[in-house]
DNA sequence: CATGAATGAGCTTTCATTCAT
DNA sequence: AATGAATGAAAGCTCATTCAT
């Protein structure tokens, strides 16, 4: 996104930040219901000087919508790729998944309070992104079955039984409470394998092998360094 | 909710109409973002002449909730309190609920996301029903595994994915796509279920039982008469 | 005020209670602040039925001061009229102006308070008949001068004098208290009378003359007759 | 009242503007019947610039209420601990209360006739300060009588009186008139101090006395410097 | 006689955005 | 880089008034 030229060198910072705040707000009281002025307050700037930093509310969302967005599909991506059971790889996207959620708790509640509130061109884009996330899972279970890991059930079913299952997590998650990211993920996990899980067929130990791959790329559930680089997700 | 007295005999039914049109669209725009201006629009009255059948923008909201959670209360202790397997008390439990996302995928959309534009009393009131709400599924889980049916795993956990699973639901169902609300019970509790089950434990017949169960009483997922009765929930 | 032909015979009676509630919430909430609904549920109408009573709001208005202006100025000239010393004179019209100002409180709120919110020809007419009244006053006041009864003061500055001690009682004054108005007027007199006074002159015993007054005619401070005769005045 | 940081040096004078601005429609037209819409007409603002300077409508009332209290209580404060004969100080109170009137007449409207549309704890407050007022005069006449300059008359009644005579001059007063505050204040006192005067006494040259006090303290009526100073009170 | 229903203008207030300085 | 000031549109809601029945 291009800036005006010549910004010195704290504008991306406190660029940042703001967005920062912004998603913060937006969680605890909606995107509607947050004014500019509640954002100027909050970031300690009086309203014209936000608009040096920002170009509208809306365009907020979006970025606050591909701070999301980007991290996860980048991860998933990568995590689909992988060379590994898919099981053990529908464990890695959940528990990378679960860790965005606690994570961003607040931008995650924009994300998923507010995307309807986007408009026009951007919008499509999300969708498109969404429904490449949801393809990634898909993709997964399928896999699964012609395996023979998972009894045959409808794969479109059994992707949202995945999403439903980790998407409305951010209703009641607390960050600061006693579980965390891998504990949810596994017990997911457990419940999903199993219940998707063939008769007969015997689960390979999906909890040591996704431990092995975490042990070797512990910024697999989410790379911290890149982790809100916002650029824009290639669809 | 008494009304002031002397209305006419049209004033319920065109009332009615004005809920169910606010439910549209807040359901597609959100709350904040729906102005009174267009629900007048979408009803074809004037904002003044609104005013003559609503009390508030906001009682509005009320009573959106109150016409999910009356129904939904009202069959889960019933469904709860019902002399059988727990197992068959989920299933059922499972297809009530997703039998009024199915029938009232508007109202359901307002349930979910706008529940926190409300304040005082009310807001304590719903939270307070949703905790019901939970408690009694929380309860058949919990009975589930004393009779040694599931493995022992953190109730509350379990609670919520059975939760998430369905309350996530609204997001992408299409009320006339080629599923229905027992289609997608039984594939949900085919998964918790299974997932949930103890390793040894023969589950019994389930479908069959909750068959039985709807044979005698088809209102029993929902009660298609008092379908929409917003009479308030005793707690 | 001629009606539409035609009315029953218990339309007056219905139509002069109107006025008689509306000058009670006027005098409360001020007339701005009133609105006919609420004249309506204080009546005990529909908003509709009103409108067969009462041409418009502003109408009310001008029926309660004429309710005032009526019975005042038709007394006040019958008061200076009379065959009796000015001093006498003036403490029957200040027993009057009491007298009025005690029985209907309201009606003088509504007098005092609401009369700017009047338009066009009947504010003309209303500031016609005050005007007119004060002249009866100051009619009084200087004849007491002429007498020798009196200090040669400003006709005009003692004249507001008078009115001022009057016309402001309504601000505290309470109908039910232990004050009533020949209580007040003669201790408004008493101070009027002496103030006003020359400082060698005898003044009469006005208060035994103007009780002989008020026992040949006891209608003579207010008319319980025709008290609220709310026809015109003509001026 | 200190304003939200970082007003720029106009901002105060402007706001104060707006004050007297309202306060002169206020007056004209009935608090209730001046629209914010007049009031920015009237200031040559839009609407929404108003509200940059004003917090609401009915705070603009009680800032008015608070210009006329301020003075006028701080000055009575004064003159009645002045080591001073009490008639001299009722005449200087008199003269001090006619000045505030004749100074800000369009306050004093505002004052007189919309304090009832006052709410909450301004509304009580307000009501005390009236109060405290009316105890000051209360207690001079008290003197008065006990140093037997006065007749024994009811306190409260003769209290009553003194207010009724100086309060309703708002009604009728041009503040351009070929009258003064000093005129008026005289002729008031002389009426007054002789009317209630004890028959025998002789009562001092009221006159020259507080002549003598106004020449050592030409802001005992009012002190111009301070004069609009709305610092709140102390009750 | 009286009602329920409707309207359109107006109310106070908040909002996202702009811009000269 | 940031501010104070301004705008015009729109928000939720109330109002006086009308009228078919």
């Amino acid at each position: 996104m291009p800036r005006p030229p010549g910004h010195g060198p704290g504008f991306e910072v406190r660029r940042q930040k703001i967005i920062d705040t912004a998603a913060e707000l937006f969680a605890r009281q909606g995107y509607a219901a947050t004014s500019v002025n509640d954002l100027g307050r909050a970031v300690g700037l009086a309203k014209g000087a936000l608009y040096y930093y920002i170009d509208s509310k809306e365009n907020l969302l979006i970025e606050i919508q591909s701070r999301v967005m980007a991290p996860l599909l980048s991860r998933a991506r990568e995590i689909a790729a992988l060379d590994a059971d898919p099981l053990v790889r529908l464990r890695l996207l959940s528990e990378s998944l679960l860790t965005i959620i606690f994570r961003r708790l607040d931008h995650i509640w924009v994300y998923e309070h507010d995307y309807r509130s986007l408009t026009g061109d951007y919008l499509q884009t999300l969708l498109g992104q969404r429904a490449e996330f949801e393809r990634l899972v898909r993709g997964l279970l399928t896999k699964a079955m012609e395996r023979g890991s998972f009894r045959a059930v409808d794969p479109h079913v059994a992707t949202l039984q995945f999403l439903n299952l980790h998407n409305h997590t951010y209703q009641w998650v607390k960050p600061d409470g006693h579980w965390d990211a891998a504990y949810l993920s596994r017990a997911y996990c457990d419940t999903l394998l199993r219940g998707f899980g063939a008769p007969g067929a015997a689960l390979p130990d999906v909890e040591e092998a996704a431990e092995a791959f975490k042990r070797d790329r512990p910024d697999l559930p989410l790379d911290p360094e890149a982790e809100w680089r916002s650029a824009s997700v290639a669809s």
